[in-house]
DNA sequence: GCCAACGTTGGC
DNA sequence: GCCAACGTTGGC
């Protein structure tokens, strides 16, 4: 089993936002990097809920992977912000998988604390300008965000 | 709102 | 394939 950290902006789609859902199709990502990621998730991954643009950052709850990921249907629509003219149903070019939500931390994790773990300094996320929106996680540091949510 | 860091685009 | 210009992310 894998584990991975999604970013999201809280005013956009929350974790609270996944639980009301309580499964969606993530979609809308257009970088390379994130993309091949996204690819990568398995049904029964577990997933960290980043919240960018909050106050403060940081992660908000769980998800698991629900369903592999799937050709990203907002690239084939010409109406949509995020419409790829170059992208084709033969070849697609972004994908989604389906997260579940799966529980909401009873203390949120901001990233100043996140920063404090020395279990976490290699984390992709407290990396210099680490800007990705899909990260992998590994296991020792998915275990030491669990112990600092008390979950 | 600022701006550093990074990704993408496109001319050559 | 290089790289300058530009756009975006995201913490502060």
């Amino acid at each position: 089993m894998a584990y991975w950290l999604v970013k999201s902006e809280e005013h956009i789609y929350s974790i609270g936002d996944l639980k009301r859902d309580r499964v969606t199709s993530w979609d809308c990502i257009r970088n390379y990097q994130a993309r091949n990621y996204l690819r990568e998730f398995a049904v029964g991954d577990r997933v960290l809920f980043y919240h960018s643009s909050s106050e403060p950052t940081g992660i908000g709850g769980l998800a698991k992977v629900a369903r592999k990921a799937q050709p990203d249907q907002t690239q084939f629509d010409p109406k949509s912000e995020y419409f790829d003219p170059k992208a084709t149903k033969a070849a697609p070019r972004w994908f989604s998988p389906e997260l579940q939500f799966e529980k909401l931390f009873t203390e949120f994790i901001t990233l100043a604390e996140l920063r404090k773990v020395a279990a976490l300094k290699k984390m992709v996320l407290l990396q210099r300008g680490s800007r990705l929106s899909v990260q992998p996680v590994t296991a020792a540091e998915f275990s030491a965000i669990l112990k600092l949510a008390d979950a």
